[in-house]
DNA sequence: CTGAAAGCGCTTACAG
DNA sequence: CTGAAAGCGCTTACAG
């Protein structure tokens, strides 16, 4: 019989199947080594089924001294398919070795210090950049931290970075490429991506100084037609003819801009953005932009979370994240 | 001193600062009704500081018999801006009541109890639907739950639900009302989101009955260009003269379809899809599409997670969660 | 104003 | 083949 108020222990299971606690962990556990009969294991198990008996977690770290949990932080930015896919490869392989995935969402900074310490996991996996005494505090208490990086930064072989610089750059080198010389920078007006938004921004400035061309024209703009078409009218008033986005959505927006201000793409203004959504292909004419290999980012995540658990082999970092595909707005 | 392996404890703390550990736990958690000197106060909380204590979640748990976490259990389908908004609302709402909302990524059914055993979370809200047994295990171990339905039902008022049916009607409704008479359903190949699909056609079908029109038309759709285009040609045979697709981005295919095709949209075909993202307002013709607001379902699921966490009064049903948004598309 | 002690539910040497 | 006992790190009546 279950006890009146709240749920079995062990305890209760070793009196309904008349044995002691340390029968029941041996049984439950399939502790190697031991050697219970036939008869007592299964009158262990079936008193367990019966009363619904669910070891206490708590208990059960607490003796252990760790749990079996890896929380991932992500980020203040706006969900998408990168991360989904990222989320569901590493749940996929790190649930092969008996550990289980959690997601932080990580809005408020102060929270963080809580929730690693109330939960007690394995490991934390940052996809969101960690301070530096934050990650002190973490590694005190003896979890394991695999950081992300903004930026190019590589001191720590485990960070795990897309090159954002890059990308920009790759934006603006593929447009000289078609002969564009004057370059407009698109960003956006989501505080949330301030950061991203950045790091590809500086790629384009550079890009456009190697190249000789004047600094990029920047506008943020809105995911609306009416803020697309004040960029249009700006871009035309400046001779752009050259566009490189935020990202796709942007990049959409500025397209819809340039159609309501009548100007040609990419006869008058190339565009190009970044990520390689679906509607990149769906929509006419399809729009050029900078693929991210969710399988290389995927693949180095769980190297390195793998690195962080048992010592596993670094992985190489993922140079070949990037590539362009080439649509019919450039 | 931390001691050498592993983190400090409470009493690390308290014989550091010369204290008991009773007092270390009253100036640690601020216990009310205690009195102790600020001289005290202060060499405990300056202990605390200098060996980076952090109360052991698991002992805290165990003693207390229950976390702070609630766990949100996703169901397998792609992550999107609604899912998003929808997290960020709960975890904001949560955080004000020093709870922590920590998200599972639901791949894989059978781990899900594993889970919930592990976290002992105070509360699992499930936006995906749970079996009885399952919600009965969770209940029996203390866990509140807060469960998901996909459909209309609904028996259990803290269900949380979208009534999918109803979204395929109403793109129905509106296309029959601009006069369309032969109507397709532009469906997913994704196996993930086939619940969604099946209740969403359910709609549809029911509604082109309601109007007396002919069954509808039924097509898989990648987002492809190539899959969008065999679809076009099977409407073009079938004279299908309205498509209600799955969500935006299949009708986002269903368009270059038609256009690569050389069906005028809305002339020869009008097309309305689900879900208002970004794009919908950013292409050319603008899409019409079902708009699901996110706000509501947010306050719809915040009410009913305090709920069940405090008895806090039941949220009425959101009826008002959806509503079309005509463009150029029909 | 502060401390000694019990107990939360497990697992695991250790002893039989 | 199985059990009594210790101990993981906390919190909180209870006693001074």
């Amino acid at each position: 019989m279950p006890r009146p108020e709240g749920r079995p222990t062990s305890a209760d299971v070793a009196r309904a199947s008349g044995v002691s606690r340390t029968t029941v962990s041996y049984v439950l556990n399939g502790t190697p080594g031991t050697t219970i009969s036939p008869a007592t294991r299964r009158r262990v198990l079936d008193a367990a089924e019966r009363l619904g008996y669910a070891p206490s977690a708590a208990a059960r770290a607490l003796r252990r001294g760790r749990s079996d949990l890896v929380l991932v932080v992500l980020p203040d930015w706006p969900l998408g398919p990168v991360l989904d896919e990222l989320l569901d490869r590493l749940a996929g392989e790190l649930a092969a070795r008996d550990l289980q995935v959690l997601v932080h969402h990580g809005r408020g900074r102060r929270r963080l210090a809580d929730l690693w310490r109330e939960v007690a996991p394995r490991t934390v996996v940052g996809l969101t950049a960690f301070a530096a005494d934050e990650v002190r505090d973490m590694r005190r208490a003896g979890i394991e931290v695999v950081g992300a990086r903004l930026d190019e930064d590589r001191h720590d072989p485990t960070a795990y970075a897309v090159p954002q610089q890059r990308i920009g750059a790759m934006q603006v080198e593929h447009l000289v490429a078609r002969g564009r010389r004057r370059v407009a920078w698109a960003g956006s007006t989501d505080p949330r991506v301030a950061d991203f938004a950045t790091r590809r921004l500086e790629g384009v400035a550079a890009a456009c100084a190697a190249a000789g061309l004047p600094e990029p024209l920047v506008a943020a703009l809105d995911l609306e037609v009416a803020s697309g078409a004040a960029a249009a009218r700006a871009w035309r008033a400046a001779g752009v003819d050259a566009v490189a986005a935020y990202n796709d959505e942007v990049a959409l927006a500025a397209l819809a801009g340039l159609r309501a201000e009548g100007l040609d793409v990419p006869g008058d203004v190339a565009v190009v953005g970044v990520d390689d959504v679906p509607a990149a292909r769906l929509v006419g004419p399809g729009l050029t932009t900078v693929h991210q290999s969710v399988e290389a980012q995927a693949a180095h995540l769980v190297a390195a979370t793998l690195h962080a658990l048992d010592g596993a082999g670094l992985p190489p970092a993922p140079e070949e994240v990037l590539h362009l595909v080439v649509r019919g707005t450039t």
